[in-house]
DNA sequence: ATTGACAACATGTTAAGACAAGTATACACG
DNA sequence: CGTGTATACTTGTCTTAACATGTTGTCAAT
């Protein structure tokens, strides 16, 4: 068992700066695992004292470090020996977050797109079935139509259904480019930060059949979801169909009760 | 806005007792929750300050709790205003997990049935594309497969391969009753922490459709998962085909990015 | 009536210290 | 040689304290 170099002060944490001290470390320790565990052998990390003099900083912001580290499943620990770096593995596509984004931590090229923008007066059945058993009474909705493609292979068509209250002047938006989770940033300050989802299997019909390329009856995956922001704001329910050839949906790090 | 309770000293919590001061605040609070919400309205949390008070316990120790119930997704913080609790839903099966469990937590009777316990020399296929890039060469495996039925009606069919070295004498285990997770816990002393899962769609064979009683070329769930100890070690591959009338998985309250 | 400064709150971050409890190792004792 | 203990580690838990920073309402000045 090889432990990380615990070089003195090797490098230095702003601390009256950007982010807080202890996201730095973390960041600091990641970057260091990223590259430093190559071969299947537990590797040590330096002790909480260690890393605390290493980066002049105190055991409980060390503490906070290693606890986002673990959280994120990147680590683990154990009272009275130490704490060590979990292999860490390739990402993939979850089907939760943004899919710009998790389709360019995979690796490949992200890209949409765009079938329409119609409104619409109710939710899709699915969706009240298996998610929100509460629903509102049936509002209006922007129903934004996408077929999403990786390496300008379709995989997925979507239907996104935004509340026309919580968007108001969304048709003047440019979604047809770009990525709707930064235009819901940047143009009302919403942030995704939950999501539930239900999945279940199926066949394509006739339209899926032709967006995607697969024959009609084909098997499909098809994810609902809804996403909601930190204060519990709904910001829209997701119908997605996933092609079935290839992997689909890969649920990385996902801990246990 | 209505705020829960804050009565002073209400309750209390023994401090060298059985599990750390935090959790029992964290539980007492989650407790609070689920009795005091049922309008959609938001609900305010007694502030942190006041909830140390209420406990006599620290601040620290306070928002140790609060970030506990945070991380789990039952509340949500604001700089400068306050803790609320987050709208709850209700349980569903993840996919993840205990069977058992899970089941048990959404309200329905879980049970297995038993179908064989073979040897075999190899993994399937799909779980080295999916989930296992690098795997070591072939070894022996115990295969157990079993029907997962809830409310006596079959709703997966399920492979578990098990390392024949690290479950030794797992031949005279009593696999086939009861939670396969709570034998590995006693007998071995392994305890399931981390899940990487993929799912794709596909359609029932004659085998399956006979012991889902379902139709041949129905559409299915192929979930493929690697569950791993909080240590690093893998404890089982599972390859678990679910059938698709009703509903089938949910992932619930998952954190974005 | 509107605005701006200010005080009183809230959570976020960091420090320094203490004790508890699990682990590993050296070492004396049998 | 084997064994048990003392000791020096480790992480886990908890306290008191301080400052930073964001939010809200009060209240006086305009």
């Amino acid at each position: 068992m090889k432990a990380l170099s615990a070089s003195k002060a090797r490098r230095f944490v702003q601390k009256s700066g950007a982010s807080p001290v202890y996201r730095q470390v973390a960041d600091l320790l990641a970057r260091d695992m990223q590259h430093g565990v190559s071969r299947s052998e537990r590797t040590a990390l330096p002790s909480e004292n260690e890393l605390a003099a290493e980066f002049k900083v105190s055991r409980v912001t060390v503490r906070q470090a290693l606890d986002e580290l673990h959280r994120k499943g990147l680590i683990y620990r154990e009272k009275g020996r130490g704490s060590y770096a979990r292999s860490q593995h390739i990402g993939g596509v979850t089907g939760f977050g943004s899919f710009t984004s998790e389709v360019e931590n995979a690796g490949s090229k992200p890209t949409s797109r765009f079938i329409d923008l119609v409104k619409v007066a109710s939710l899709p059945a699915g969706i009240k079935i298996h998610l929100a058993k509460t629903l509102p009474k049936d509002k209006n909705y922007h129903c934004l139509t996408r077929v999403r493609c990786v390496d300008s292979k379709p995989v997925a068509y979507e239907e996104t259904y935004l509340d026309t209250e919580t968007y108001p002047g969304l048709e003047r938006a440019d979604v047809e480019k770009g990525s709707l989770y930064a235009t819901m940033r940047r143009l009302w300050g919403y942030q995704p930060a939950w999501a539930d989802a239900a999945i279940e299997p199926g066949v394509a019909d006739e339209v899926i059949a032709k967006h995607l390329g697969i024959k009609v009856g084909a098997p499909v995956v098809i994810a609902w979801r809804v996403t909601s922001s930190e204060q519990d704001e709904v910001l829209e329910y997701v119908k997605a169909i996933y092609r079935g050839d290839g992997f689909v949906l890969t649920v990385r790090r996902h801990k246990i009760s």
